[in-house]
DNA sequence: GTGCAGTGTGA
DNA sequence: TCACAC
DNA sequence: GCAC
Protein backbone atom coordinates (compact mmCIF):
# COMPACT_ATOMS: atom_id res chain seq x y z
CA UNK A 1 0.00 0.00 0.00
CA UNK A 2 2.60 2.77 0.94
CA UNK A 3 4.92 1.25 -1.89
CA UNK A 4 2.21 3.72 -4.07
CA UNK A 5 3.49 6.59 -1.95
CA UNK A 6 6.02 8.94 -3.78
CA UNK A 7 9.10 8.22 -2.54
CA UNK A 8 8.56 4.63 -1.11
CA UNK A 9 9.82 1.73 -3.33
CA UNK A 10 9.92 -1.44 -2.70
CA UNK A 11 13.04 -1.58 -0.59
CA UNK A 12 11.71 0.81 1.70
CA UNK A 13 8.26 -0.56 1.16
CA UNK A 14 9.98 -3.80 2.32
CA UNK A 15 11.13 -2.71 5.52
CA UNK A 16 8.20 -0.80 6.65
CA UNK A 17 6.22 -4.07 6.09
CA UNK A 18 9.00 -5.71 8.52
CA UNK A 19 8.43 -2.81 11.13
CA UNK A 20 4.57 -3.20 10.56
CA UNK A 21 4.44 -6.95 10.99
CA UNK A 22 7.11 -7.67 14.11
CA UNK A 23 7.70 -4.12 15.18
CA UNK A 24 10.91 -4.35 14.55
CA UNK A 25 13.49 -3.77 11.64
CA UNK A 26 16.35 -6.61 11.72
CA UNK A 27 18.69 -4.47 10.05
CA UNK A 28 19.13 -2.37 12.41
CA UNK A 29 20.57 -4.86 14.78
CA UNK A 30 23.77 -4.60 13.05
CA UNK A 31 24.62 -1.16 14.10
CA UNK A 32 28.01 -1.00 15.66
CA UNK A 33 29.54 1.62 18.16
CA UNK A 34 31.25 3.06 15.02
CA UNK A 35 28.08 3.74 13.22
CA UNK A 36 27.13 5.95 16.77
CA UNK A 37 30.16 7.78 16.79
CA UNK A 38 29.51 8.74 13.15
CA UNK A 39 26.07 9.77 14.00
CA UNK A 40 27.18 11.74 16.80
CA UNK A 41 30.23 13.40 15.18
CA UNK A 42 28.76 14.46 11.56
CA UNK A 43 25.41 16.54 13.85
CA UNK A 44 28.54 18.20 15.07
CA UNK A 45 28.54 22.00 12.94
CA UNK A 46 31.30 21.68 10.60
CA UNK A 47 31.96 18.14 10.38
CA UNK A 48 30.77 15.54 8.07
CA UNK A 49 31.20 12.02 6.99
CA UNK A 50 35.09 12.41 5.91
CA UNK A 51 36.06 13.89 9.28
CA UNK A 52 33.82 11.83 10.84
CA UNK A 53 35.71 8.94 9.79
CA UNK A 54 39.08 9.91 10.71
CA UNK A 55 38.17 10.26 14.55
CA UNK A 56 36.50 7.20 14.33
CA UNK A 57 39.68 5.80 12.85
CA UNK A 58 41.81 7.46 15.43
CA UNK A 59 39.25 5.95 18.16
CA UNK A 60 37.30 8.86 19.80
CA UNK A 61 34.02 7.83 20.45
CA UNK A 62 32.62 10.88 22.31
CA UNK A 63 32.46 14.47 22.41
CA UNK A 64 34.44 15.03 25.09
CA UNK A 65 37.08 12.79 23.19
CA UNK A 66 37.06 14.94 20.49
CA UNK A 67 37.53 18.05 22.86
CA UNK A 68 40.85 16.13 23.50
CA UNK A 69 42.13 15.12 20.67
CA UNK A 70 40.14 15.75 17.86
CA UNK A 71 42.08 18.52 16.04
CA UNK A 72 39.09 20.27 15.80
CA UNK A 73 39.06 23.58 13.66
CA UNK A 74 37.26 26.85 15.23
CA UNK A 75 33.50 25.95 13.30
CA UNK A 76 33.90 22.93 15.33
CA UNK A 77 34.56 24.09 18.36
CA UNK A 78 31.67 26.24 18.21
CA UNK A 79 29.88 23.41 16.98
CA UNK A 80 30.64 21.55 20.08
CA UNK A 81 30.47 24.41 22.14
CA UNK A 82 26.34 24.60 21.32
CA UNK A 83 26.31 20.65 20.36
CA UNK A 84 22.96 20.42 22.25
CA UNK A 85 21.12 23.62 21.48
CA UNK A 86 21.56 23.16 18.12
CA UNK A 87 20.34 19.56 17.59
CA UNK A 88 16.80 20.93 18.21
CA UNK A 89 14.78 23.66 16.30
CA UNK A 90 13.15 26.49 17.28
CA UNK A 91 9.25 27.75 17.25
CA UNK A 92 8.28 30.21 14.78
CA UNK A 93 7.55 32.91 17.07
CA UNK A 94 11.49 32.84 18.59
CA UNK A 95 12.61 32.66 14.95
CA UNK A 96 10.41 35.98 14.25
CA UNK A 97 11.86 37.45 17.51
CA UNK A 98 15.64 37.43 16.17
CA UNK A 99 14.41 38.01 12.49
CA UNK A 100 13.00 41.61 14.42
CA UNK A 101 16.13 42.15 16.25
CA UNK A 102 18.33 41.81 12.79
CA UNK A 103 15.78 44.05 11.00
CA UNK A 104 15.63 46.50 13.83
CA UNK A 105 19.66 46.70 13.48
CA UNK A 106 19.67 47.04 9.74
CA UNK A 107 17.08 49.77 10.37
CA UNK A 108 19.77 51.33 12.19
CA UNK A 109 22.31 51.12 9.99
CA UNK A 110 20.59 52.16 7.32
CA UNK A 111 16.53 52.92 6.87
CA UNK A 112 16.00 51.84 3.70
CA UNK A 113 17.86 48.47 4.00
CA UNK A 114 14.80 46.04 3.19
CA UNK A 115 14.97 42.85 5.16
CA UNK A 116 13.29 39.66 5.12
CA UNK A 117 13.45 36.50 7.05
CA UNK A 118 13.50 33.69 4.71
CA UNK A 119 14.24 29.58 4.84
CA UNK A 120 11.46 27.91 6.61
CA UNK A 121 9.97 30.57 8.37
CA UNK A 122 9.31 31.89 5.25
CA UNK A 123 7.39 28.79 4.23
CA UNK A 124 5.77 29.17 7.26
CA UNK A 125 7.26 26.22 9.05
CA UNK A 126 5.31 26.17 12.64
CA UNK A 127 9.62 25.49 13.80
CA UNK A 128 12.51 26.34 12.35
CA UNK A 129 16.01 25.16 12.27
CA UNK A 130 17.74 28.62 12.14
CA UNK A 131 16.88 32.05 11.08
CA UNK A 132 17.97 32.90 7.58
CA UNK A 133 18.06 36.81 7.03
CA UNK A 134 17.65 38.43 3.25
CA UNK A 135 18.99 42.11 3.17
CA UNK A 136 19.32 44.66 0.66
CA UNK A 137 18.81 47.89 -0.56
CA UNK A 138 16.82 49.13 -3.27
CA UNK A 139 19.27 52.11 -4.75
CA UNK A 140 21.34 49.13 -5.96
CA UNK A 141 24.54 50.06 -4.30
CA UNK A 142 24.20 50.91 -0.98
CA UNK A 143 24.37 47.37 -0.02
CA UNK A 144 27.97 47.45 -0.23
CA UNK A 145 29.79 47.10 3.11
CA UNK A 146 26.36 46.63 5.17
CA UNK A 147 27.36 43.60 6.28
CA UNK A 148 30.24 44.82 8.46
CA UNK A 149 27.87 47.58 9.52
CA UNK A 150 25.13 45.27 10.43
CA UNK A 151 27.27 43.39 12.23
CA UNK A 152 28.85 45.54 14.48
CA UNK A 153 25.79 47.00 15.76
CA UNK A 154 24.40 42.97 16.38
CA UNK A 155 27.21 42.39 18.34
CA UNK A 156 27.13 45.61 20.22
CA UNK A 157 24.42 44.20 22.71
CA UNK A 158 25.64 40.77 22.59
CA UNK A 159 23.42 39.06 20.58
CA UNK A 160 25.86 37.53 18.27
CA UNK A 161 27.77 35.29 20.57
CA UNK A 162 29.95 33.38 17.68
CA UNK A 163 31.09 33.50 14.28
CA UNK A 164 30.88 30.42 11.50
CA UNK A 165 32.07 32.87 8.89
CA UNK A 166 35.05 35.04 9.45
CA UNK A 167 34.91 39.38 8.59
CA UNK A 168 37.91 38.99 6.93
CA UNK A 169 37.18 41.65 4.43
CA UNK A 170 34.34 43.83 4.01
CA UNK A 171 33.01 42.22 1.08
CA UNK A 172 31.91 39.46 2.62
CA UNK A 173 27.82 38.78 1.65
CA UNK A 174 27.23 35.47 3.44
CA UNK A 175 27.30 35.36 7.28
CA UNK A 176 27.00 32.19 9.57
CA UNK A 177 26.42 32.51 13.42
CA UNK A 178 25.16 32.14 16.37
CA UNK A 179 22.69 34.61 18.05
CA UNK A 180 21.44 34.49 21.63
CA UNK A 181 18.05 36.37 22.50
CA UNK A 182 18.30 38.77 25.39
CA UNK A 183 16.58 38.16 28.71
CA UNK A 184 16.59 34.43 31.03
CA UNK A 185 15.87 30.98 29.02
CA UNK A 186 17.14 31.61 25.66
CA UNK A 187 18.94 28.72 23.86
CA UNK A 188 21.74 29.23 21.28
CA UNK A 189 20.42 29.72 17.91
CA UNK A 190 22.03 29.56 14.49
CA UNK A 191 21.50 32.34 12.12
CA UNK A 192 22.31 33.14 8.66
CA UNK A 193 22.66 36.68 6.80
CA UNK A 194 22.89 37.46 3.16
CA UNK A 195 23.45 40.84 1.69
CA UNK A 196 22.82 41.06 -2.13
CA UNK A 197 22.57 43.58 -4.59
CA UNK A 198 19.12 44.32 -5.58
CA UNK A 199 19.14 43.36 -8.86
CA UNK A 200 19.92 40.10 -7.33
CA UNK A 201 16.94 40.21 -4.99
CA UNK A 202 14.43 38.04 -6.59
CA UNK A 203 16.66 34.88 -7.60
CA UNK A 204 18.43 35.07 -3.85
CA UNK A 205 14.69 35.05 -1.99
CA UNK A 206 14.04 31.67 -4.15
CA UNK A 207 17.17 30.91 -2.87
CA UNK A 208 17.21 31.21 0.15
CA UNK A 209 13.42 30.56 0.72
CA UNK A 210 13.83 27.29 -0.67
CA UNK A 211 13.11 24.41 0.60
CA UNK A 212 16.59 22.82 -1.09
CA UNK A 213 14.32 20.24 -2.64
CA UNK A 214 12.60 22.74 -4.52
CA UNK A 215 15.59 24.64 -5.07
CA UNK A 216 17.53 21.43 -6.47
CA UNK A 217 14.53 20.48 -8.83
CA UNK A 218 14.24 24.44 -10.68
CA UNK A 219 17.91 23.93 -11.34
CA UNK A 220 17.65 20.63 -12.89
CA UNK A 221 14.91 22.57 -14.64
CA UNK A 222 16.78 25.02 -15.68
CA UNK A 223 19.80 22.99 -16.94
CA UNK A 224 17.30 20.64 -18.97
CA UNK A 225 16.50 23.88 -20.35
CA UNK A 226 19.29 25.08 -21.56
CA UNK A 227 19.33 27.95 -18.53
CA UNK A 228 20.71 28.20 -15.35
CA UNK A 229 19.42 29.02 -12.18
CA UNK A 230 21.65 30.42 -9.41
CA UNK A 231 20.70 32.48 -5.79
CA UNK A 232 22.69 35.33 -8.68
CA UNK A 233 20.76 35.39 -11.99
CA UNK A 234 18.80 33.09 -13.96
CA UNK A 235 21.11 32.80 -17.05
CA UNK A 236 19.81 31.54 -20.87
CA UNK A 237 22.08 29.88 -23.45
CA UNK A 238 23.89 28.14 -21.39
CA UNK A 239 25.83 25.28 -23.21
CA UNK A 240 26.97 22.91 -21.38
CA UNK A 241 29.57 19.71 -21.82
CA UNK A 242 28.58 17.41 -18.67
CA UNK A 243 29.56 19.38 -15.43
CA UNK A 244 31.72 22.26 -16.99
CA UNK A 245 30.01 25.12 -18.63
CA UNK A 246 31.31 26.39 -22.00
CA UNK A 247 28.86 29.34 -22.45
CA UNK A 248 28.05 31.57 -19.69
CA UNK A 249 24.86 32.48 -21.24
CA UNK A 250 22.81 35.97 -20.34
CA UNK A 251 21.13 36.50 -17.18
CA UNK A 252 17.14 37.34 -18.31
CA UNK A 253 15.67 40.54 -16.56
CA UNK A 254 14.06 39.05 -13.24
CA UNK A 255 12.10 41.83 -11.49
CA UNK A 256 10.31 39.25 -8.80
CA UNK A 257 9.95 35.63 -7.81
CA UNK A 258 6.99 34.77 -10.30
CA UNK A 259 9.67 35.75 -12.96
CA UNK A 260 11.53 33.10 -12.64
CA UNK A 261 8.48 30.65 -12.38
CA UNK A 262 7.75 32.02 -15.44
CA UNK A 263 10.71 31.40 -17.60
CA UNK A 264 10.55 28.00 -16.26
CA UNK A 265 6.91 27.41 -17.75
CA UNK A 266 6.33 26.69 -13.96
CA UNK A 267 2.75 28.03 -11.74
CA UNK A 268 4.03 30.49 -9.10
CA UNK A 269 4.19 28.82 -5.68
CA UNK A 270 3.53 30.83 -2.49
CA UNK A 271 6.13 30.20 -0.11
CA UNK A 272 4.23 27.66 1.92
CA UNK A 273 3.88 25.82 -0.95
CA UNK A 274 7.54 25.35 -1.29
CA UNK A 275 7.99 23.12 1.22
CA UNK A 276 9.03 19.98 -0.35
C1' DG B 1 22.46 2.08 -16.43
C1' DT B 2 23.15 7.09 -15.37
C1' DG B 3 22.59 11.43 -13.16
C1' DC B 4 20.83 13.75 -9.49
C1' DA B 5 22.17 22.28 -8.19
C1' DG B 6 24.93 25.81 -7.90
C1' DT B 7 27.46 28.55 -5.05
C1' DG B 8 30.24 30.53 -0.65
C1' DT B 9 33.68 29.91 2.97
C1' DG B 10 37.70 27.81 5.41
C1' DA B 11 41.93 25.48 5.42
C1' DT C 1 41.41 21.22 -4.08
C1' DC C 2 38.61 19.23 -0.63
C1' DA C 3 35.18 19.33 3.03
C1' DC C 4 31.25 21.29 4.59
C1' DA C 5 27.60 24.47 4.50
C1' DC C 6 23.43 27.20 2.67
C1' DG D 1 13.84 6.62 -5.52
C1' DC D 2 12.84 8.43 -9.87
C1' DA D 3 13.12 10.17 -14.72
C1' DC D 4 15.09 9.26 -18.80
O1 LIG E 1 21.62 22.49 0.39
C1 LIG E 1 20.96 23.54 0.47
C2 LIG E 1 20.55 24.07 1.70
C3 LIG E 1 19.79 25.22 1.70
N1 LIG E 1 19.45 25.84 0.56
C4 LIG E 1 18.59 27.03 0.57
C5 LIG E 1 17.12 26.62 0.70
C6 LIG E 1 16.85 26.78 2.15
O2 LIG E 1 15.48 26.99 2.43
C7 LIG E 1 17.71 27.99 2.50
C8 LIG E 1 18.05 28.09 3.96
O3 LIG E 1 18.76 26.96 4.38
P1 LIG E 1 18.42 26.20 5.73
O4 LIG E 1 19.44 25.12 5.91
O5 LIG E 1 18.28 27.17 6.83
O6 LIG E 1 17.03 25.45 5.43
P2 LIG E 1 15.56 25.83 5.88
O7 LIG E 1 14.68 25.53 4.72
O8 LIG E 1 15.47 27.20 6.43
O9 LIG E 1 15.20 24.76 7.03
P3 LIG E 1 15.55 24.88 8.59
O10 LIG E 1 14.27 25.10 9.31
O11 LIG E 1 16.15 23.55 8.94
O12 LIG E 1 16.51 26.00 8.78
O13 LIG E 1 18.89 27.83 1.70
C9 LIG E 1 19.87 25.33 -0.65
O14 LIG E 1 19.57 25.90 -1.70
N2 LIG E 1 20.62 24.19 -0.66
MG1 LIG F 1 16.72 27.92 7.88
Amino acid sequence: ECKNLPFVGERLANKIWEIVQTGHLQRLDHLDAKTDAMELFCNLWGAGPKTAETWVAKGLKTLDDLKEHGNLNRQQQVGLKYYNEFLDRMPRSEAEEIGNIVKQAACDVDPALECMICGSFRRGKSTCGDVDVLVSHPDGRSHEGVMFLLLAELKENGFLTDDLTLMDNQKQRKYLGVCLLPGEGHKHRRIDIIVVPYSEWACSLIYFTGSDYLNRSMRLLARKKGMSLSEHSLNTGVVRKGQERLVEGTPLPVFNEKDVFQYLGLDYLEPHERDW
